[in-house]
Parts: structure tokens; C-alpha cells; sequence
RNA sequence: CGAGGCGUAGCUCAGCUUGGUAGAGCGCGUGCUUUGGGAGCACGAAGUCGCAGGUUCGAAUCCUGUCGCCUCGACCA
């Protein structure tokens, strides 16, 4: 029957899979506007625990929010070189502010035509820096740390659910700072912020580094970057830090007077983390029977299935309301339990199971007349799938030590995943056997001597880019002298390749 | 923008070759029976066959055009 629940098998198309899952799950539909989608209230549920998480570690690193506007002037873009160079190709244009009826059907008012032409933001580096112009004028107004809670839009040319679409839901922090050592502070900080976010609360071990300077930000001194990586052996770019040391400074005129009474440029970071993370969280955990969630953001953690037909059941789903209530109650890493009672009647206890696997629900009790007799309960966790039985009146501490469990097993198991397919590879004909083929190809660690042109000769030939050179070695080793991997030239250290989502 | 594929019920699709009353499964509604791994039966609602032309007595089916979507490449968080 498992081959029925409509998800195709990861082993078959993993791309299909994915499609699936996130459809099946009830995470999210296309939109009829191609590269847009409609986030569900399920995959909804998912975006608010994690912003909710995120937006408590900025503020405790010190952030405020703040919201600025969806549109950019046309020319505010241009002002940093490399920044337009980088997003001109992706942005929707605002052109016309009315439309009118016409035989046709309604149609753009040609007398409404805009005297400047407005961007839909793809990031909101110019606007916000527009501002800051005005917000900053000495030393006592820095360090500037704000962060926005919006949406973006990159005009994607293949979008894919929560990994790419043309809109998207972020955060992006915009700082600003006297000093350039500040500034990398900052980009530091929240680069290990992510990181603690990552593991911590998504289960997924990410190495974290700076990108190579083709990989970086447009209009960065130099972007960090956290990588995981799916199932599928590919890598996936999680979070972004960008040092952008005084470029926008310089582009929008940001000055400061320092104590010393020195006009000086400002230095700045920005960073983001986008609904690219509910992605990657599928990416990495869920499986054949549907979503895997790791317990701290999985909007239904406990599903309690009631079975019993006619009195049975009511007496059931009596002792049921009183677990959940119980649960509630409880506080796991601080917050009320979140608990379902399915009650449905005209679902079979059997449709109910498969189902909140689908959902991903972490630990699904089961109570039944037999199990009242006895006292007892039936617990299954998501990702054993393992049944056992567990006293009434221990369910809560049980349910407590299964989700923690899960928390740490999912983390491990992605981990060893990734070890397993983390290569070090010292000669050409294994680095391009390594990404032969379709699909991943893990993570390879190689030597590459450092310049752009080798970087792109390599992804000319296996698709493999550069995911990060990590800040921490993953091995002692990986920081000894070598010769690149295409060129033979000397190289510091080796650094990470993958294919990439 | 290049290469393939697909548009028929909410979903997945059959029907098209050879033109002749619009189909199936799932889902949905009602009722009864069921309930420990996707329950059964009965009845029922549901469609401008993507759109526009053309051929024909007659088009889902043949022809022309057009729009949209999906998969794969070039760009990207």
C-alpha cells in the first residue's frame, strides 16, 4: 500500500518526489502566475515557527525590525555597479499605475504611464540605504542593526516550490557600522546565528564558509555563506551574511562623523534566510510516506488517532481530550506542546495514520478501547515507525523524551549522510567522476588555485561549483598546501565542491 | 530564449489513429453498514473537451493559428 499514497518514490524521481511531497503534505499549490505559489496553512505553519525563532535570536543579538517599501525607484538600483549587474535580468517592472475598460476587456491606461519606472524589490539594499543616508550622521547613531520581515521577487526563469520562486518570503538584516572590523563582527555573528538555527532547530548540519568571489553577493566585499546538503547529494545554499565593507556607503553617500571628528564612509553588512529553508528542511528529512519534520518547528507535533466505534469512541475520545490537555500543558524547550486530536469519524484509524505521516506529525498516539482497558497507549514515532506502548499517566514525560530523541536523531542521521558522501579528491579524473552523471555527487573536498577562471572551467566541465571555503576545516588536513585539482597551480587549502540547488 | 511533452469533471487520465448522444478511477454529497495500517454497498452532483478560426450534415477527434502549463538546458537565494 505504500506505493499508493501518490508520493513517487525518492529512489524513482527524486524531483517528482519533492513535487509530490509538497503538494501531498498540503504545503503549498502553484499559483496560476507562473513561478509564484500559495503557501498552505500547513507550510504557513511551518515559516511562522521558524520566524518566530529567528526573529527572537535577532532581537537577542541586539536587531530591531523595521519595513520598508515593496518598491524601488528604477535608478536607485544602478548606484552600485556589481548590485545592478547582479539583479537587472531578474526585476518586474512598474510601469503604469491605472488600468481602464476598453472593448477588449480591461486593458493599461496609456495616459497613466509612470515618469520614473518602479522595480519590484529583488533585495532592499538601495532603499534601505537611501534612508540610512538620513538616519546616520555621527558616531553615536552606529552600530545601525535593523532587519525586515517582507517579501522579495527575482523574476525566475525555473522556479521550483519554496526553492525557487519568483516571489518569496525572507528576512533581511541591514546594518551599518564605523568600523570594518565591526562590520565583520556583525556578518559573524549572524552567520553563527544561522548556524544554531540550522542545526539546532532545522536538524540539518550545515558547513559553514565564505563564498569563492564568483560566488558572492553582487556588491559584497565578501559573502558567508551556511550549505547543506539534500538527500539527493546535492548542496543547498541555506543563509547568506554579506560583508559589504563601505560600497553602498559610497553609493548612497553614507557618511559618519567619528570622535575624532573625521567624516568617514559607513561600513555595512546584510543578510537573509528565506522560505528556501522549508525546502531544504524537506530536502533533508522527509521521506517516502511523506513530510519528516524535526520536532521544534513541526506545527503538529503529537497526533492523537482516537479509535472505537459508537460509545467506545466517545469514551475515547474523552480519555484522548485529556492527554492533549495535558500535553498542552506541558512545556517542551519552553512552549506549549503542539497537539491534534483527530476526531474525524468517517476516516478509518488506518487512513488517519497514513495521513499525519503524510503531514508529518512526530509522534502519533494511538488509543483504543483495548488500550483504556489496559491503561495504556501506543506511541510511534515519525521516524522509526517503531510502535510501543506507554502508560496513561507517563505520556507526557514519554512524548517529551521521543520528540527530544527525534530532535538529535535527525540531526545525526543527516550528518552521517553527509560524512558519507564527503570526498576528498587530489586528481582530475576523480573529480569529474565524482559529478559524473545525473544527480549530486556529495560534497567533494579539492585544492583549487584560487582564481575565477579555474572556478569556471570546473563548472563548465562537471557542473560542480563552489559551495564555500569552511571557516572551520572539516578535517586537519584540509588545510595543508596542495596543488588545484584542474590546473596543478599551488593551492592554501582545500575547499568545497558540489552540484547545487 | 533553445529542446521535448501535455491541455477532456476538483485530481490522475482514457477516448482522437478510423468524425456520429462526454467516459473511468480517485475525490465530493446523501444514506446504511463499518473502525487497531488508506473500509464496503447503494444512490447522486459535477464538463464551453485551453482558446479562436477553418473543413464537414455533424468536430474532443481532422487542418491552421494562438495561449497556457510541465520536464530538461543557459541565470539564480
Amino acid at each position: 500500500m505504500a506505493s499508493d499514497l501518490g508520493i513517487t518514490p525518492r529512489a524513482e524521481n527524486y524531483a517528482e518526489w519533492y513535487n509530490d511531497l509538497v503538494k501531498r503534505a498540503g504545503l503549498a499549490d502553484n499559483s496560476v502566475v507562473r513561478g509564484c505559489m500559495v503557501i498552505k496553512p500547513h507550510g504557513y505553519a511551518i515559516w511562522e515557527l521558524m520566524r518566530d525563532a529567528l526573529d527572537g535570536m535577532f532581537k537577542a543579538t541586539g536587531h530591531q525590525n523595521a519595513y520598508f517599501p515593496l518598491l524601488i525607484p528604477k535608478s536607485f538600483l544602478s548606484r552600485e555597479a556589481e548590485h545592478v549587474d547582479g539583479f537587472a535580468k531578474e526585476c518586474a517592472v512598474v510601469t503604469h499605475h491605472r488600468l481602464m475598460d476598453s472593448p477588449e476587456g480591461v486593458i493599461v491606461d496609456p495616459d497613466a504611464k509612470l515618469e520614473e519606472e518602479l522595480i519590484i524589490r529583488p533585495t532592499s539594499e538601495t532603499i534601505i540605504w537611501h534612508s540610512y543616508k538620513t538616519w546616520i550622521q555621527s558616531y553615536r547613531d552606529l552600530p545601525l542593526l535593523i532587519n525586515q520581515w517582507a517579501n522579495v521577487m527575482r523574476w525566475e526563469l525555473r522556479p521550483r516550490l519554496f526553492l525557487r520562486t519568483a516571489e518569496f518570503l525572507w528576512q533581511e538584516g541591514h546594518t551599518a557600522h564605523a568600523t570594518y572590523d565591526e562590520a565583520e563582527e556583525e556578518a559573524l555573528t549572524i552567520l553563527e546565528v544561522y548556524t544554531r538555527f540550522a542545526e539546532d532547530w532545522m536538524a540539518v548540519p550545515i558547513v559553514a564558509g565564505v563564498k569563492s568571489d564568483g560566488e558572492k553577493f553582487a556588491g559584497a566585499d565578501h559573502t558567508y555563506t551556511i550549505e547543506a546538503m539534500t538527500q539527493d547529494l546535492r548542496a543547498i545554499q541555506a543563509g547568506t551574511s554579506h560583508h559589504l565593507a563601505q560600497n553602498f556607503a559610497k553609493a548612497f553617500d553614507v557618511t559618519f562623523q567619528s570622535a575624532e571628528g573625521k567624516e568617514e564612509h559607513v561600513y555595512a553588512t546584510s543578510w537573509g534566510v528565506s522560505t528556501r529553508l522549508i525546502g531544504t528542511l524537506l530536502m533533508v528529512h522527509s521521506d517516502d510516506k511523506g513530510l519528516v519534520c524535526p520536532p521544534r518547528l513541526a506545527p503538529v507535533q503529537v497526533a492523537i488517532v482516537p479509535i472505537g466505534r459508537k460509545d467506545d469512541f466517545v469514551r475515547v475520545c474523552e480519555v484522548a481530550d485529556r492527554l492533549a490537555a495535558g500535553l498542552t500543558e506541558s512545556r517542551w524547550h519552553g512552549l506549549p506542546l503542539r497537539v491534534k486530536v483527530d476526531k474525524r469519524e468517517k476516516e478509518s484509524p488506518g487512513f488517519k495514520f497514513n495521513d499525519w505521516e503524510l503531514k508529518g506529525a512526530c509522534v502519533r498516539v494511538e488509543i483504543g478501547p483495548r488500550d483504556l482497558e489496559a491503561g495504556q497507549c501506543v506511541v510511534v514515532r515519525r521516524d522509526e515507525g517503531e510502535k510501543k506502548t506507554a502508560p496513561l499517566e507517563e505520556l507526557t514525560d514519554v512524548v517529551h523524551a521521543e520528540l527530544s530523541a527525534m530532535q538529535a536523531a535527525l540531526f545525526d542521521r543527516a550528518l552521517a549522510m553527509r560524512e558519507a558522501n564527503t570526498h576528498r579528491v587530489d586528481t582530475w579524473d576523480e573529480f569529474k567522476a565524482a559529478f559524473a552523471g545525473e544527480g549530486g555527487g556529495g560534497f567533494v573536498l579539492a585544492h583549487w588555485d584560487g582564481t575565477r577562471e579555474t572556478e569556471q572551467r570546473i563548472n563548465e566541465e562537471t557542473k560542480a561549483t563552489i559551495r564555500c571555503i569552511p571557516r572551520v576545516p572539516l578535517a586537519a588536513g584540509d588545510v595543508e598546501p596542495g596543488a588545484c585539482v584542474l590546473t596543478g597551480h599551488p593551492s592554501e587549502r582545500r575547499v568545497v565542491f558540489a552540484k547545487a540547488y
